[in-house]
DNA sequence: GTCCGGCAAG
DNA sequence: CTTGCTGGAC
């Protein structure tokens, strides 16, 4: 175990990627938490651009709650799932009424809107040094592959199991990095690049198994995206993003692909999600601004 | 076409 | 347990 750690380590310290949000130490909490975010389901890559932005709107718990949602919105322009946006400043705002710090422990940051077990863990262990081990579909992945473990079939409760027994207590927000920087750049999902793997010598999957095919992807090219109420419900955000803050846009018609009824429906989902809201001759603006 | 440093709600 | 949510890079 001493090994494995110690060789992860030693290689993350020469080979981590160099990204915007990481930092040498003492980081702050609340850009951790904003970077996690971000990185729910979204390329890291893609993240560290706008997470400088963001950062600089909105450098404190408290600067982020007492904005305009719209503006929110606006700065998630470009990151997708903007519900992410509107529990990230719901989170804002529950941080500044528990007194204006990012809590320490799982339990007070899983109880966060948008935050769950991996993002709690991934902020405990980089912006807290608590020996947890957060879970992504990366390190998933690598635990497998390390202990010979099918990713796709072993209970989360056994995959945490093992990233927190495996976490250097030491190090835990380097650890973190570490096992997501390997899985990223060497432990990959297709042709691994194992003969450069600083674990090989511990990992039951290193050389001996050829690399399994994804699963059947299924039928998913079936239906075109513009056809879905993702690209439905994006085309009326970036609508509502490229006009003055306050501005009502009222979206009769069909909109693409999609009938009055569906873009209706679309709208009162938005709503729904504190992403826009809707006058009472259901015209649309973005959340929290005033006309 | 695939894959993202997930989460909440049903 | 399953589903919806986004956009870009490769």
């Amino acid at each position: 175990m001493v090994g494995l750690r110690a060789a992860l380590l030693a290689w993350f310290d020469r080979n981590a990627r160099a990204l915007a949000f990481r930092f040498e130490r003492d980081p702050d909490p609340w850009a951790v938490l904003v970077s996690e975010v971000m990185a729910q389901q979204t390329q890291v890559a893609r993240v560290a651009e706008k997470w400088l932005a963001f950062m600089g709107r909105f450098p404190t718990p408290a600067a982020l709650a007492s904005a305009p949602t719209g503006d929110v919105i606006r700065a998630w322009q470009g990151l997708g799932y903007n519900r992410r946006a509107i529990d990230l400043q719901r989170a804002a705002r529950a941080i500044v009424l528990a007194g204006g710090r990012v809590p320490e422990d799982i339990d007070s940051l899983q109880a966060l809107p948008g935050v769950g077990p991996y993002t709690a863990r991934a902020v405990a262990a980089i912006a807290f040094g608590r020996p947890v081990g957060a879970v992504d579909v990366n390190v998933r992945r690598v635990l497998g592959r390390l202990t010979g473990a099918d990713p796709a079939a072993a209970p989360q409760r056994e995959m945490q199991a093992a990233a927190d027994a495996l976490v250097d207590p030491a190090r835990a927000g380097d650890w973190t990095h570490a096992l997501m920087d390997l899985g990223a750049t060497i432990c990959r999902p297709a042709r691994p690049e194992c003969d450069a793997c600083p674990v090989r010598t511990w990992c039951s999957f290193a050389g001996v198994a050829g690399v399994r095919p994804n699963p059947a992807p299924g039928r998913r090219g079936a239906v075109p995206f513009e056809a879905t109420t993702r690209w439905l419900r994006g085309r009326i955000v970036g609508r509502l993003c490229g006009v003055p803050p306050g501005t009502t846009v009222t979206f009769d018609g069909p909109l693409g692909l999609h009938a009055p009824e569906a873009v209706s429906a679309a709208l009162a989902s938005l709503a729904a999600d504190g992403i826009v809201e809707l006058d009472a001759v259901g015209a649309a603006r973005l959340a929290g601004e005033q006309a």
